[in-house]
DNA sequence: TGCAAAATAGAACGATCGTTCTTTTTTCTC
DNA sequence: GAGAAAAAAGAACGATCGTTCTATTTTGCA
């Protein structure tokens, strides 16, 4: 009538199938978070999604291929949370600063929906195929982006020079860990200041405190952009 | 006919049912390890066990009672190969080290058969019941074993005095998390290692290098009696 | 507006799930 | 060795699983 091309936001041109699948692995990873990708199932999908089991599973072919999608979505979400706002801050240790503290924020949002990479791990880590593959890259691409900010403050000299980035990329992992298994799981009242506290200690083992921050006056754990 | 009393070794007076039972929850603490608690069906398990599904579930009455019997075998196994062990060595730095070093022992090992404690945490920490309560609590029993070494580590003034324990331990527990993940999900070769430094460097900043321990040719991950 | 194509629904499949019931086998005791 | 008790097997149940097939509805373009 009025207008021939759709008004659509945020999918340019898209069909009404693309829409609704991309509504169905919305659907999908709120479910896959909760329960694990293995306990995600077609039928109680179609249930949240309101669709029938056939119309959902037409969207993929698979389940493995529905799993697939929801780590490829997971990973997007990651990616548009955690990494890509913290490359605002300055190369160096404010960058690597602010990739922690996003991290964590995640982490702390998600001690009530849970984390595919850490339920995946435990899900997949002996079953091997495609989606263990998908999780494993997801992830070693993250850490990967982390250890680079390691050697990018240290290269800046805001960490020691003969410092072992891959080692300290490890301790950083474990206080996330730790944060998701005390929070999420034991329930542990004080896990968030722990996590905190322990990435101080592991800055200043590293030698971070050698190297002020552009600005003193304001937390390690406020993200600070130029 | 010569002896009417069984020559049972491990299992004193015990009737045919109760030893069967003990091999199935031995088969199934097996098959929970590697696909989980939730992954754990009692048709495979019947396979396993060469048994029928019916015989198998009539010692247990429910499946969830079948994974709590499950998650107590794998608990005594926990304690037997990584707490008792350790009271050999005296209070202190000493015993700490002994506990943190059968902790690591332990993880490697599962490396290919993986923790209950780990896989159960992300299965479970949406799902209330008894099963997760059996987990927390196991979990909660073993954090404060480590707990209390800590402070007598402290007191004994193996550690600075003024030292935050629980953090300590929370920064420990991210340590055989990160070791978990990274070599069995990720396959990362020197996980160990990297457990092994960054167990060093919180010894380090909680103060332990202040306390020479007992032998100093001995490395701080051999455990040494007495 | 009409028509092909895409999207969704509906029904059914074989398999497996946990569980119950009945029957057979084994074990233990007198 | 007989007979009661315990243990194990066998068959079947309703439910749900992933998947396939066909029918119906909805969409998008001429």
């Amino acid at each position: 009538m009025s207008n021939p091309k759709p008004v659509d936001s945020d999918q340019r041109a898209a069909h009404k199938g693309q829409q609704t699948k991309a509504a169905i692995v919305e659907a999908a990873l709120g479910l896959a978070t909760q329960i694990g990708l293995e306990g995600l199932s077609i039928g109680a999908l179609a249930e949240v999604a309101r669709m029938s089991k056939s119309g959902v599973f037409a969207h993929f072919g698979s389940r493995e291929e529905l799993q697939l999608s929801v780590v490829r979505a997971y990973h997007e979400r990651f990616e548009a949370e955690v990494f890509y706002p913290a490359i605002d801050a300055p190369r160096g240790l404010p960058r690597l600063v602010a990739l922690f503290n996003n991290w964590t924020k995640r982490t702390t949002t998600e001690i009530d929906s849970g984390c595919l990479y850490i339920s995946g791990a435990a899900e997949f880590d002996d079953r091997p195929g495609p989606v263990r593959d998908a999780l494993a890259s997801s992830v070693n691409t993250w850490l990967a982006a982390m250890l680079r900010a390691v050697l990018q403050a240290k290269e800046h000299g805001h960490l020691d020079a003969d410092i072992d980035a891959p080692q300290m990329v490890f301790e950083i992992h474990g206080l996330i860990l730790a944060l998701h298994y005390e929070a999420r799981f034991l329930k542990t009242s004080q896990s968030l200041s722990y996590t905190a506290k322990g990435f101080e200690n592991i800055l200043k083992r590293y030698g971070a405190s050698k190297i002020p921050l552009n600005n003193p006056s304001t937390s390690l754990f406020e993200t600070q952009k130029d």
